[in-house]
DNA sequence: AGCGTCCGCGCAACCGATTGCACAAGCGAC
DNA sequence: GTCGCTTGTGCAATCGGTTGCGCGGACGCT
């Protein structure tokens, strides 16, 4: 077998066993239709016979497209960050674009960092996950077609600022906890508490869409418990304020802190979904796998790296940004919302003021 | 603010505002010493002010490094690949590195172009993590000094063919298999059964070393099932196996199987850990999480990927392939493996050779 | 035979930064 | 005034492909 060659075989050396120009091998191994077929032919042997690999940086140095993506996210270990990394990756390589992955792991400054090594790669086109940086900061790096947002988190979303109406992609929030409180209160479940970080603008997205869900429903106001920014590691607090005066329902900012929250529990004297009914966000295969299985609201993460991908690739193109969209998320009902028994529901003395059965489940 | 260039800046346009030539510029954005502080100062300014970005292409090109590191995996969406991937990005970022991740799905063909893509964009390093690509094969493109293999799960190490001594990074799964081995016995369990795919280099070694020691602690020859190939998706087969003549307890080839395993034989008649004990391998945080908590070993993949980039960054400094590394694994213990009670081992009617207490744990 | 086309291919400029080498200026020594 | 040395800069080649433009020859038509 053919030795690692001691240096790197050029384009030129192709041609000159081919016995043509660099032009002409360039453009028969890109199938230009200019060149015949004999001449194909034998530069393809040559390239072969040589172990010709193109280089990418001498490529994209003239040609100014690199074929390269960035995708920035928090944290790869994370199941929803992982199924979104993912897609994004399955669906860049089958159009033939190399991914840079990088974690901002809740860091402004990493962001920055890796932001900066996306542009100084030029990666055509880059997706910012679940990221801190406005807007306004990114786009005075980027074009705007080139950036796609996906679940943004940056500060001034909290604020109520709206998003910009292009390149977001985001998972219908106010729909999924929509869902989650009226699957709830369908269920005879009263007393609903959100729990949730306390910062952060998805916070704030999902906790308002809740609690206007519930107010609607003529259960309001909703209970508001902060675990704070740590809370999935220690949830210790808000798990005591849970069993100390426990609601009928949770409903939990996402899969992970409601996992966190079950297993505080079980140190406790409540029983879920004995005495309280539990209910996640995002459908992480744990979620399905723990027991009793947590009923929850399942986004479609690997899709939306997949699609995050075909934004950017489309607004590249035609350098003009896609318009936002919002992915429908589904309700999964597990164990841990069985219906409430009306004689249970009597106990905890809650009036029910539902004449009729409840908003229609989505 | 600065909008959007309409070109992108070049070097040459800092040099430009800074009064200089390229060569001064270039130096004094480097912190070259031969440049005076009154130059650098204007450089800087003028890079800073014209928003400059430098063209990573060009640099590389010309300076034959790229800082960039390829990561080969299957399956980003998987927590034991994911917490690799998260150790791999985090290092390599810390060492000023980008990081192209690939997967590679288990599928021959896509491992190939994903090595294409590194070699094309002139990667710094590659790791190949659970791949299937022969080393023989990848040497005949990449220097060895710029491979690292993690995992490795090609076929030729199912034929017993020993692993380059250079270049590879795995766990210890003879030893995580065998201390498995050895709790379940001390914890009383005897006819112990294996559990695996059934296919591919890693379960041949977990098998043999998990049958090896049962052997040596006298309570051979262990029994083996193959859940085949998608025993993941579909562990109906094994669990039926399992169910209508249990084994005193299971180890399974890894977490997800023996997770799976676990969903399946809910339906079944067969208790856990009632009836029969159960270890999966991996420690991936659903073990952790599952009711009741599952005996593992703990894989320390975080810090697999980290090594990973540090062989690379060291063996690509020195030209010079770093030696093999086994990274130690640890028991943990959870609720699928309780001490048998001797009443219930004879009630299974298996004599105890064991006249002193086995063998010390790891 | 003369002329126009079309096909296949090569010349050379170019992409943007790095770097070996040379050169200019400043300054003290003789 | 010239030599020698240090310090700070610039010239130009280079990395490895891509591509606009032009040229030569084969072929068909009159």
């Amino acid at each position: 077998m053919r030795r690692q060659p001691e240096r790197r075989v050029r384009l030129a050396d192709v041609a000159r066993l081919a016995g043509t120009s660099e032009a002409t091998a360039s453009r028969a191994l890109k199938d230009d239709p200019r060149i015949g077929e004999a001449t194909r032919a034998a530069v393809r042997a040559a390239a072969h016979k040589l172990g010709y690999v193109p280089n990418a940086a001498a490529r994209s140095l003239r040609a100014k497209r690199t074929h390269i993506l960035g995708l920035l996210l928090d944290d790869l270990a994370d199941p929803v960050h992982g199924k979104v990394a993912a897609g994004f990756e399955e669906a860049a390589a089958s159009r033939g674009y190399a991914v840079f992955m990088m974690t901002g792991l809740h860091d402004p400054d990493r962001e920055q960092r890796a932001l900066r090594t996306f542009l100084e790669h030029r990666a055509d086109g880059v997706v910012l996950a679940s990221c801190l940086s406005e807007p306004s900061d990114v786009f005075r790096y980027v074009a705007p077609e080139r950036v796609v947002f996906v679940q943004p988190d940056y500060p001034s979303l909290a604020d109520g600022v709206e998003p910009p109406d292009h390149g977001v992609l985001r998972s219908d929030d106010v729909g999924g906890f929509s869902a989650a409180v009226e699957h709830l209160v369908e269920r005879g479940y009263r007393r609903i508490a959100y729990v949730g970080p306390g910062i952060g603008a998805s916070d704030a997205v999902r906790r308002a869409a809740a609690a206007e869900t519930l107010e609607r429903l003529g259960f309001g106001p909703i209970r508001s418990i902060d675990s704070g920014p740590n809370g999935w590691r220690d949830p210790s607090v808000a798990a005591e304020q849970l069993a100390s005066d426990p609601p009928d329902a949770v409903v939990g900012y996402d899969d992970k802190l409601a996992m966190a929250l079950l297993d505080a529990l079980r140190a406790t004297e409540v029983d879920v979904p004995g005495d309280i009914g539990f209910m996640g966000f995002d459908g992480i295969p744990a979620a399905r796998q723990s027991r009793p299985r947590l009923t929850t609201v399942d986004v479609p993460s690997v899709e939306i790296g997949r699609r995050a991908v075909e934004m950017l690739v489309e607004s590249t193109r035609d350098g003009r940004p896609r318009p936002s969209e919002v992915m429908p998320v589904r309700l999964i009902i597990g164990e841990t919302t069985p219906p409430v028994h009306p004689a249970a529901r009597a106990r905890r003395g809650v009036a029910d003021p539902l004449a009729t059965p409840g908003e229609a489940r989505r």
